[in-house]
RNA sequence: GUCCGGUUCGUCUAGGGGUUAGGACACCGCCCUUUCACGGCGGCAACACGGGUUCAAAUCCCGUACCGGAUACCA
């Protein structure tokens, strides 16, 4: 029988690291098994559901390309399937008109009533002693068909369990005194919940419902309107919950933005980075790995890898450099230093396109290394160890956009960073960190002088020259010096300014980043002044903007 | 309240009778270095508690505590 899994979101918001993770299992599980994985909204709350919601969760699972198979069921095309099951659990015996009138719920906090509903009535509620449970089939009839509004029960019996096996949790029993009978259909005729899962799951013909251990008790509910069915019910798996870092619940509400996928595909996560946590929250291979490929995931994953005991989500408030998960940030900075840069660069191009840094004459370039790494994947590229660092290319090798994309990114956290921090390597219309000038220009005044002097050295000494002479840096019409403007000689000649003015290389080093890239971090500053290019070199040494 | 589940470094976790209780992130220190949020090396840091079972318990059993989930004519 081949597996098929689905996820079931519910459209009332985006989707949030929660349903993201079990979007994820279901996926990997599907693949790892060969089955399919499919996708079904449930929409079954169409006060609460929004076609927006819809919308944003589907782009949620586009970016972590978790992509489903089959059409997408919408719960609520179902309802008559729904209501049609309930009158036939109904005509069966198996269910009953309740006429007790809706009691209206009190809709500020429906939680909290519902929990002292169910204390107050602690120790006295009889589950079964509901008066409309064993009327008479012609009363039932007649007080329906004189219009009476009625829900239809569940008759769950009054002695005995339900049990199952979950992949996760293991064997789950229930006594039936601890279930009531729910209501399948409301007394609008609408479909309840886990009578639709039920019918969907059903016809769906799905084998493995995977979801959030939130539904531990639903189950047995769930399990009992399979019996009533005389279907066997699929398998069931569990999974732990994700929690907020005071070990309390995530929530749309309370935390907002830092819960919600489309946050991280904002600010610049790659989505095989974020995966690759998120499979990590929950769920392990029993190993001492952490980077993984899809692939690997795919491979590796078991239900029986699945923990049971929750897992939080770690982030600080109002703390930028924590807003988020520590291991996240650093997932995604490590596959930013380590993927190979063919399969990084569409993402490299994306950012600097958004940001209008991008330029047509990157593009060759890129095709080039995009080619080579998909052409030799199955060969080199894929199979680098975890977590070693790309080697740099040859030198020459490759041109000036995939050399300049390949420094800059070994100090790079997210995709962002390519067009803000790196925005000087691609751009004259940087900004200047407020902290790098105090830092590395305003301590030591006499680089005011001192960084002009030195582009006057710089342009005495050298002829802009391969490989980075042409295109990018123009030309400067034969009136620079003869030396080749290259990492070595760059060394020499910086030292040698260095000792006549008599202060640390510290000094001009950092002094001639901060003219040059206008931050205070970056890869050495010999291959800075290389990138960067000869002519800019000079203009930006010689810039007055940051004196004043 | 009741039912269900959980508890190994701050966090994610490995380990399921005998381990110096391992790794990762974070943090700290040292090294490299012109800086740095890169890299290298090192450090700090955990079996919730109490009883059993056993020659031996983080590991098995029971209890307690704490945390979480569920208790709807929501999903």
């Amino acid at each position: 029988m081949t597996v098929r899994v689905r996820f079931a979101p519910s459209p009332t918001g985006y989707l949030h690291i929660g349903s993201a993770r079990t979007a994820l299992f279901n996926y990997l599980y599907a693949r790892n098994t060969g089955g399919k994985f499919l996708l079904r909204i449930e929409d079954t709350d169409l006060a609460r559901s929004t076609e927006e919601s819809t919308r944003s969760i589907l782009d949620g699972l586009a970016w972590l390309e978790l992509a489903h198979d089959e059409e997408i069921v919408f719960q609520s095309d179902n309802a008559d399937k729904h209501r049609e099951t309930a009158r036939k659990l109904l005509a069966e015996g198996k269910a009953y008109r309740d006429f007790t009138p809706k009691a209206e719920p009190n809709d500020a906090n429906v939680k909290d009533t519902i929990k002292d509903r169910a204390r107050a009535n602690q120790g006295e509620k009889n589950m079964r002693d509901n008066p409309y449970r064993d009327l008479s089939s012609e009363e039932s009839d007649a007080r329906a068909a004189a219009g009476e509004p009625f829900a239809i029960r569940l008759k769950v019996a009054a002695v005995g369990k339900t049990s199952f096996e979950d992949a996760v949790y293991g064997l789950q029993e229930r006594d039936y005194t601890e279930t009531e009978d729910l209501v399948l259909l409301r007394s609008d005729g609408h479909p309840l919940y886990n009578l639709a899962v039920v019918c969907d799951d059903i016809e769906m013909a799905i084998t493995h419902v995977i979801r959030g251990q939130d539904h531990l008790t639903n189950t047995h509910k769930q399990v009992l309107i399979y019996e009533a069915l005389g279907i066997t019910p699929p398998t069931f798996a569990h999974l732990p919950l994700i929690m907020a870092p005071n070990k309390g619940k995530l929530s749309k509400r309370k935390h907002g933005e830092v819960v919600s996928m489309t946050t991280y595909r904002d600010a610049g996560f790659l989505a095989a980075a974020f995966r690759n946590f998120l499979a990590l929250l929950g769920w392990s291979a029993g190993e001492e790995q952490e980077i993984y490929t899809l692939d690997e995931l795919v491979k590796k994953f078991s239900l029986g890898g699945i923990h049971r005991s929750n897992a939080v989500f770690n982030f600080t408030e109002n703390d930028p450099r924590k807003w988020t998960d520590d291991k996240a940030q650093w997932m995604n900075a490590e596959y930013i230093r380590t993927m190979p840069v063919g399969e990084l660069m569409p993402f490299v191009k994306t950012e600097l396109k958004s940001a209008k840094l991008w330029r047509e004459e990157y593009e060759p370039e890129l095709r080039a290394v995009t080619e080579t790494i998909s052409s030799t994947e199955d060969a080199g590229a894929d199979e680098r160890p975890a977590g070693v660092a790309v080697e740099l290319p040859e030198h020459g090798s490759y041109d000036w956009f995939v050399q300049t994309i390949n420094l800059i990114r070994q100090r790079f956290f997210t995709l962002k960073d390519f067009s803000t921090q790196g925005r000087a390597y691609f751009s004259e219309d940087f900004d200047f960190d407020p902290a790098a000038i105090e830092k590395n220009l305003n301590k030591f005044p006499d680089l005011k002088t001192w960084l002009p002097e030195l582009a006057d050295r710089f342009e005495a000494e050298f002829l802009s020259s391969p490989p980075y002479e042409g295109r990018m840096d123009a030309a400067l019409g034969g009136r620079g010096g003869s030396l080749p403007y290259s990492e070595a000689n760059i060394e020499t000649v910086v030292k040698g300014f260095t000792e006549e003015k008599g202060t640390k290389l510290g000094v001009i080093m950092n002094g001639a980043r901060t003219m040059l890239t206008g931050v205070a971090v970056g890869p050495s500053m010999l291959s800075v002044f290389e990138t960067i290019g000869l002519e800019k070199t000079l203009r930006r040494l010689r810039s007055k903007v940051v004196w004043n």
